[in-house]
DNA sequence: CTGAAAGCGCTAACAA
DNA sequence: TTGTTAGCGCTTTCAG
């Protein structure tokens, strides 16, 4: 089932069908019709792998992530899925399942289907660099959410340090810092993301104490026990990340504590798991949509501007943190 | 940058480098070695449309998925990733965003693309249909997780009526109903799996009451305030998905309810959100590995047996209805 | 406004 | 074992 078909079965050449369908050029309408009504009854769909090969582009954006397990990842890939969507162009997600060669890999597979542009959320901020370099040689590429320092790909994520500004306003307003003293429960991991809320929290904080592990619940419960096994009976503890939040809350909670009475407890992220936080979370919410749009924008221009984007998020105030 | 290239810079035919690059054909290692050699210098990379245009097949797996933010489906989608990375094809990943609209138009364009199958987890009971007969047609497709009752297509599932054994296997032999009546917290949406948990629960339940609402975090919690409105101050819930178990801990909880003291709490999943829960949740875990590999032996086996797979799930018991 | 024909990059018959 | 060549399905010059 060819457009050739189609032409035969309309009576027309398969330059003429090939015009109907797409309509590129201007034709007779009667032609046209002849055409599409020949497409319908024979329920041609067009083979868009022979449309991109002679096009020399496919119409689809590739996005690989680390994990889409991640429920921060799974939210920005939904996202940008639903602002791709109506533009006209598509979007495909691969996962490199934690694994640097594994994304290396989904990455040439998607350079060698010829795809319009690839959006990549490093797994790691040293090994992905060859994947970055691979993928920015030939298409418009975005590094987004994680920062590999030496790429020249465009970078599109969070104002981190814009959101550790709001979370110091909400404590400087409604925290006794004598009362409940702040605490950084971060992540060590090699991502600039987790850097840049470290920096941005020292920066209001200096003196305050900070734990640093792993971007998930199991290390949200570890710090809340070890900061108890420490002493600690009250505070203010702000989470590098809403999963880590929830570990915090979990585990502050089976052990007797009250959030907020004992301990407040902030988190950073604001979508995917953020609605199962018991009590509801004050956050840092990351503003999904425009990140999504401003890779739509990247890509739709073709032009790489080498200036990152860092579009502004906006705190969210909950119970776990209420402002009164 | 193309084959040509390569033959070239080889002094070599195209056939020749092609059979060297693929290794389709034994040939003399030293022609070899330098068609690689070549390769490596120029650094090639085989345009897969241009040999997918040619072999008649792309070795990819289109998955099609309603909602990438729905924790269970980002399992599912990574575990099949997971599986399917080793076997030499490849998983890509599309989003409808909740929209059957958006559904068939991704399956069309997995299909355009000549993927070699499709696994399409719909979006609705019967809205959905066009989309699995489309692809039905044309490739290897299976319906994951939720049925179309009409398709054709091979359809791969856990077995939710053995989950609901086993719960209410757990629950007669660690449950005082006197003192912890049973009542089923499900979902009403039109789809296989809620339906086959309910008819599961009322196999073994069939005077208990039954509560239906949607797949989500906010229901859980209606439903709790629901239960403790009219009156309830203990019981076990069965609820038909972690989500919803997660909704109805947290509202009991902040309603000043205990679990289990005052109610157990039992889930349907086991993986995505699980370990958020608090406590950890009694759950029936989906056997994703199994499903992931049965979607696996399907598509290698190309042949579109027409034969239900349901494997089993088992029972992870946790301290939100103890086994003591 | 329409048709003939070239050719995108690749592989697989067929020949040598 | 290697080379020549046709052609996968499509779009797009280039003529008419």
């Amino acid at each position: 089932m060819t457009i050739r078909d189609v032409a035969d079965r309309a009576g027309v050449s398969t330059a003429t069908a090939s015009r109907a369908l797409t309509g590129s050029r201007p034709m007779s309408p009667d032609l046209r019709d002849r055409v599409l009504a020949a497409a319908a009854e024979l329920g041609y769909r067009v083979n868009l792998l022979g449309r991109a090969l002679r096009q020399q582009r496919m119409s689809v954006i590739g996005l690989v992530v680390p994990d889409l397990e991640n429920p921060f990842f799974a939210a920005l890939a939904e996202h940008l899925s639903r602002v791709v969507e109506p533009s006209g162009y598509e979007l495909l997600v691969a996962s490199a399942g934690g694994d640097v060669d594994a994304e290396y890999r989904g990455v040439q597979s998607f350079l060698g289907r010829q795809m319009q542009s690839l959006v990549l959320i490093p797994c790691d901020e040293e090994g992905s660099r060859a994947s970055l370099d691979a993928a920015t040689a030939e298409v418009v590429t975005v590094q987004l959410d994680r920062r590999v320092a030496s790429s020249d790909a465009v970078y599109v994520g969070c104002d981190n340090a814009a959101g550790m500004d709001l979370i110091a306003e909400h404590v400087r307003a409604h925290v006794d810092l004598a009362v409940q003293p702040v605490v950084f429960v971060g992540a060590g991991t090699r991502s600039s993301s987790a850097r840049e809320r470290l920096e941005g929290f020292r920066r209001h904080f200096p003196d305050a104490p900070v734990l640093l592990g792993d971007f998930d619940v199991r290390w949200g419960q570890q710090a809340a026990d070890r900061l108890l096994d420490d002493g600690w009976t009250s505070g203010t503890l702000v989470a590098a990340a809403d999963v880590i939040a929830l570990g915090l809350l979990s585990r502050l909670q089976s052990r007797g504590f009250r959030v907020p009475g004992d301990f407040r407890v902030i988190g950073f992220d604001g979508v995917g798991v953020t609605p199962l936080a018991h009590p509801e979370l004050t956050t840092v919410r990351q503003p999904v949509e425009a990140i999504a749009q401003a890779i739509l924008d990247v890509v739709s221009a073709g032009t790489p501007e080498h200036s990152d984007v860092r579009p502004a998020p906006t705190l969210v105030v909950g119970p776990s943190s209420p402002a009164d």
